[in-house]
DNA sequence: ACCTGAACACCGTTCAAGT
DNA sequence: ACCTGAACACCGTTCAAGT
């Protein structure tokens, strides 16, 4: 006879590296890093801090290393069908709306050492270009500064919706509202733009 | 008779702001961010941590304000001479000299509410693309654009700088170490060669 | 006005112990 | 193997008190 493992003591669901960064990035985005304790995060996972430990022995800093791997591995699709424009154009949108949504973790992957995450998508955004046609050099390039505007201008909207009003009137002479969408695609224009 | 004040009691230099922000950006600079605590602040600056109270009211928040405001706060030079090309291409080798020699804090620039800094910098590169006689809608896109390249470089640079060996190699099928003044620079083309 | 000392409510992490 | 409880060495901040 075979006994059911669900009726005894404690059943509920074990942890989990993948439940950890879950609900770690569930605090982050709804309370913002600053209050992602181990101590919040245990009780979220309705279990005492410590047993985090077992399963990320690293600890906080192990923690925010998956955060950034979670949200900043997002490489573009190589074999996608189109201009390299248009392909590149996709990525940078979907990972422009990535960085905003999980804006909390934007300082982590600012400076966070985590070669994988970001050496991957770069390496992919190199394969769109190389496959379009453009040169290996100028393909290097033109990942790298790719990357770093998206990253850049996702970090300037982050901090610029608060400051949208009077203060940026004021400060910089400009009219009213950014839209930040437009501002996004026409920066991107350039970006793409200035490749040859 | 006028009582000489550098004899009695405490003689020491009294605290002010203006210390306080070039202590923290010290340990910054030196310790990393992490370790920049209230309490290891008033033993560099040879005060019990709550003396600082006294001069930043709203404590370590306002303290890190500052810190960004001392760092990101750099506007490009409008009336500079010559092609706006060039005075951009000098003020961003001058700023992400900047953001590198002080990469701890550059979480802080990417996420911290702090318009002043960052809009009057933004608001003086326009005024170079506008002098210049770039279209006002032009010159805003570009200015964005830029700023946020400049920003988002030095964020990959100082994540990069890790990862230049085999890491790197391994990941994105690179050969060898980046050079990263070099790819600033191409970059840099990249971004001014496609405002129209 | 400017700084100190003690205290409070938190942190991350260790370590031995439970099941 | 997986989790708990108590403990340690820190945090930021308040508040009353000193000069």
């Amino acid at each position: 006879m075979v006994r059911q493992p669900s009726i005894n003591a404690q059943n509920r669901t074990p942890l989990s590296t993948e439940r950890i960064i879950e609900a770690a990035l569930h605090i982050v985005d709804g309370q913002g890093l600053g209050r992602l304790t181990m101590r919040r995060l245990g009780d979220a996972l309705e279990v005492e801090a410590m047993a985090i430990y077992h399963h990320l022995p690293r600890g906080k800093e192990q923690l925010l290393d998956g955060l950034v791997a979670h949200v900043a591995a997002a490489p573009a699709d190589a074999s996608a069908p189109g201009r390299w424009q248009d392909v590149l154009r996709a990525w940078a949108d979907g990972y422009r709306g990535r960085l905003l949504a999980h804006a909390g973790v934007l300082p982590l992957v600012v400076t966070r050492r985590n070669p994988a995450a970001l050496a991957a998508t770069l390496a992919s955004l190199r394969e769109v270009l190389r496959r379009g046609g453009v040169a290996e050099d100028a393909a290097a390039v033109a990942a790298h500064t790719l990357l770093g505007y998206v990253i850049g201008h996702a970090a300037l909207e982050v901090r610029g919706t608060a400051d949208d009003g009077a203060a940026a009137r004021i400060a910089s002479g400009e009219d009213g509202a950014v839209d930040w969408d437009a501002r996004f695609r026409a920066g991107l224009g350039v970006v793409l733009g200035g490749v040859r």
